[in-house]
DNA sequence: ATTAATGTTCAGAA
DNA sequence: TTTCTGAACATTAA
């Protein structure tokens, strides 16, 4: 997403951000969208980037968006899947061209927030997010794990233990490195770490390579509203009942934390 | 027609 | 203190 959008967002003024016309539920934004406009018009945007899951538009003034798809939502600079689910709309101004950077949400559980230069930084460098998943050390992932008692795919999902893994990508990783999703994070050998640490960078590289993954129902895509491609490559995600590509074994579903998990009982211990 | 599932996060309870 | 549960929402499949 961040990709997709940094072209035209980078070096853009914005105008102003406004709620799009939809007859959905409005989504959270906070401050309300009038507070937003009294900060936010006019200025330039500096940067955007990512930080775990979530985007970051960056002002001029240090002040900046944060933008949480979670579920369903998508960053888009052009041709929504459907206008119906359009939620937040920036006007932007770059030289002579104005162009829009929307925001796509149909479940609507996501979030766009503005947050002070202070706020943005306590969000950056602070605490309730761990370090991100494909900037940390071996070392680092090590003492994340070290500090819980819970299954290794539920501290996965941890954001504050590790920063950007989701559901989908927490059991495509273990099945890399060959770890039962049951195991203990803290029983984790340091070999046995590192491989995890190997995996994790693998697979969140390959699929953000890949422009992510569309599922069944064609939700996720990119800012061009094209599909991404790394469902081809997934190995277990969804796949109970095939067998594991590795060792032919059937592939289960089980769930933890009220979400699901796919493994191969054969190759993952 | 219900019920459960879906790529997430968080408040509040255990 | 850490971990678990249910809710926020829209849509589809069973």
């Amino acid at each position: 997403m961040v990709r997709g959008i940094r072209a035209l967002a980078e070096g853009s003024i914005l105008e102003n951000v406004r709620r799009t016309p939809c007859s959905c539920r409005p989504i959270l934004v906070d401050p309300p969208i009038a507070a937003i406009n009294r900060r936010a018009a006019g200025k330039l945007i500096q940067q955007v980037r990512r930080r775990a899951k979530r985007i970051v538009l960056e002002l001029e003034t240090g002040d900046g968006f944060v933008i949480e798809p979670r579920m369903t939502g998508l960053m888009l600079v052009s041709d929504p899947p459907d206008v119906g689910h359009l939620r937040v709309e920036w006007l932007l101004q770059k030289g002579k061209l104005r162009r829009s950077l929307w925001f796509w949400d149909r479940r609507g559980l996501g979030t766009v927030r503005f947050l002070s230069r202070d706020h943005l930084a306590e969000l950056l460098n602070g605490s309730t997010l761990g370090a991100d998943a494909l900037e940390m050390t071996a070392a680092q992932w090590l003492a994340a794990l070290g500090r819980t008692r819970r299954a290794i795919k539920v501290a996965l999902l941890d954001q504050a233990l590790v920063a950007g893994i989701g559901n989908l990508y927490a059991s495509e990783i273990l099945h890399l490195a060959k770890i039962s999703p049951q195991t203990q994070a803290a029983s984790l050998s340091a070999i046995r770490v590192e491989r995890l640490h190997a995996a994790t960078q693998h697979v969140l590289s390959e699929a953000i390579r890949h422009e992510g993954s569309t599922l069944g129902d064609g939700t996720y895509r990119n800012a061009l509203n094209q599909s991404g491609s790394y469902q081809n490559a997934h190995q277990v995600y969804d796949r109970a009942g095939e067998a594991c590509p590795r060792c032919r074994t059937t592939i289960l579903r089980i769930v933890q934390s009220q979400r699901s998990t796919f493994y191969c009982p054969r190759c993952q211990r």
